[in-house]
DNA sequence: TTGTGTGCAAAAATTTTGCAGGTCA
DNA sequence: TGACCTGCAAAATTTTTGCACACAA
């Protein structure tokens, strides 16, 4: 992996990433990870886990989520799509799924024009009642 | 106030409420408030405060709002738009401002053709670079 | 070797909770 | 009066930090 930015390779950052990878789509808070270090054996120190989700933060691998649940969580930027960030949250079960649409760039470009503000990244989340329960209500 | 939902009016829950109408710009977090109190001589306790803001928050009065900077922010819900949320982030000078656009709805009709999900809220925040730090490149 | 990175434990920061007493309806 | 509310301080949670030691380059 390129920590050829002025950062040294270890192998606890190895394994954090790995185990981001494994996880493509969840949402893992530093705990999280933490707790799977754990299981597999092997042990990382709490505190690296939060620096290295920082670092990897600034370094534009990762993304920084939070769904008001009191933790901030990451995930891997693939950097395929362009930038995006489209979540589900299902008020009822709790259950957070991606979107890929990505029809926010018209509004994008209306910010630009309407308010001089030029977008370089969104993050939007939308709160309702997913498939499932929707279909248990009836 | 419409306290009359089973909760009482205190003098402490107005004081807040008030606080938060002065301030209908402005996202405050829970300290935010706390100091604003103790600033115009009256005092209510820190935990008052979160309680309340948490109660405000169920009764739909205000919305939670997360800048990822460690503390939970809240914003009154002026039922005038309807539902919102749209903040823009400069990513230079961390300022943060609102936008009216409601351009979101196309999205959620999408939404709840493509995944089932019925969209009853969103939460939108663009990062990118302000108008004002913009002009200071040039 | 040498500057970075890590682990630990302590500290900080934010939020929640138990309980005794106070207040509103 | 009686249920609900508040304040305080203690506790719980999440995240950060100092420092001695370890390790990659």
């Amino acid at each position: 992996m390129l920590q050829q930015k002025g950062y040294k390779s270890t192998n606890q950052r190895e394994e954090i990433l790995n185990i981001l990878f494994e996880n493509k789509n969840e949402h893992l808070s530093c705990e999280d990870v933490h707790k799977i270090i754990s299981k597999e054996k092997k042990d990382i120190g709490i505190a690296t886990v939060y620096r290295t989700l920082q670092l990897f933060e600034k370094l534009g691998i990762v993304y920084k989520i939070n769904f008001d649940d009191g933790v901030t969580r990451y995930e891997l930027n693939t950097e395929a799509e362009n930038h995006h960030h489209h979540h589900l949250i299902c008020t009822q079960c709790g259950k957070v799924t991606e979107v890929k649409l990505d029809l926010l760039e018209s509004l994008e470009h209306e910010i630009e024009i309407e308010e001089g503000f030029v977008v370089s990244d969104h993050d939007a989340k939308f709160y309702g009642i997913c498939k499932e329960c929707k279909n248990k209500e009836k």
